[in-house]
DNA sequence: TATAATCGGGACTAAATCGGTCTGATATGG
DNA sequence: CCATATCAGACCGATTTAGTCCCGATTATA
């Protein structure tokens, strides 16, 4: 199905609530209430993300987290890349060897092509983007009809 | 790791491989040593690929698979789609339904951007590309290469 | 300083998925 | 009729994933 995970998309949804209001501190009991995901499947996210660099974390009582940079500079990219490790969608394009066929795989090459397409839509989409679905909306009708993705008017800072 | 299946991989060299003689006739077995494949995981695949109508096969003696199509005419995307099933990042970019927070979920919108841009990248290229590497690399580049997307004020807030 | 709150790092289990194999039925050509 | 090959589907072991839990470290505050 050429899915990511549901940790992934949950870690995604707790990132764009995080964003929401990103200079609030909120404990993991919180966002899990928040986002009507389970408590230690939240805490463990945060963990991951904190440990990615995506979100700050203060400890002891009356702690929490919160965004280590501004929604607008994180993108959809770093969290699956967080969550998930590097984006690649064949094995062979991110080590670059040990199938075996290596040499004689005509298909090698172009999967490097694809894969960067893809990554390059995971990181056109800020968390800002995500946490204001309106506005994406406004994008989604004017992008999506003939005139393909090149016209995005995303936001980048 | 955002990954497809093994499986699908392996499908998309099979294609590849399939698309590199699309006249020829060739049985399970000759292609599993072409592609290096195990035979009955290449049957498993070239039965999902029938079923998908990617690909002919004629029964009997002497039978054997050929694409059922010409190469050009045939995307990554659909193979993609007869191996893995549709092309959904998450569950709720498919389904629409089910997830709980549903309405309260402001990530839905953007996934559905996101996705649409993934399939596009997928879409954007052809098996007679993927069999011949070095001439897709400068298409692919600039048929895909979705989103420069940084050109908009106005949506700052 | 004592206590309560909170994160951090793992270990662990259960369930789902995936890769791969095998068997029997069906169709075709000689 | 027989040999060859696809077709459909059950099946299993291994890996991955989702989710939970525990305990040590850290901090605020009374």
């Amino acid at each position: 199905m050429l899915k990511l995970s549901k940790l992934t998309d949950y870690g995604t949804l707790l990132m764009t609530t995080l964003a929401a209001a990103p200079e609030s501190v909120r404990n993991a009991q919180e966002l899990a209430t928040e986002t009507h995901v389970s408590a230690p499947t939240v805490a463990k996210l945060l963990k991951l993300l904190v440990r990615g660099g995506l979100v700050e974390s203060t400890r002891g009582a009356h702690g929490g987290y919160r965004l280590a940079r501004a929604p607008e500079k994180i993108t959809v990219a770093e969290v699956v890349r967080a969550l998930e490790g590097p984006i690649a969608l064949t094995a062979c394009s991110v080590h670059g060897g040990g199938c075996g066929i290596e040499e004689s795989c005509a298909a090698r090459v172009n999967w490097r092509v694809i894969n960067d397409a893809v990554k390059q839509a995971l990181e056109g989409v800020t968390l800002a983007e995500m946490a204001a679905p309106l506005r994406s909306l406004l994008r989604t009708r004017t992008a999506i009809q003939p005139p393909p993705l090149n016209e995005f008017p995303l936001t980048r800072f």
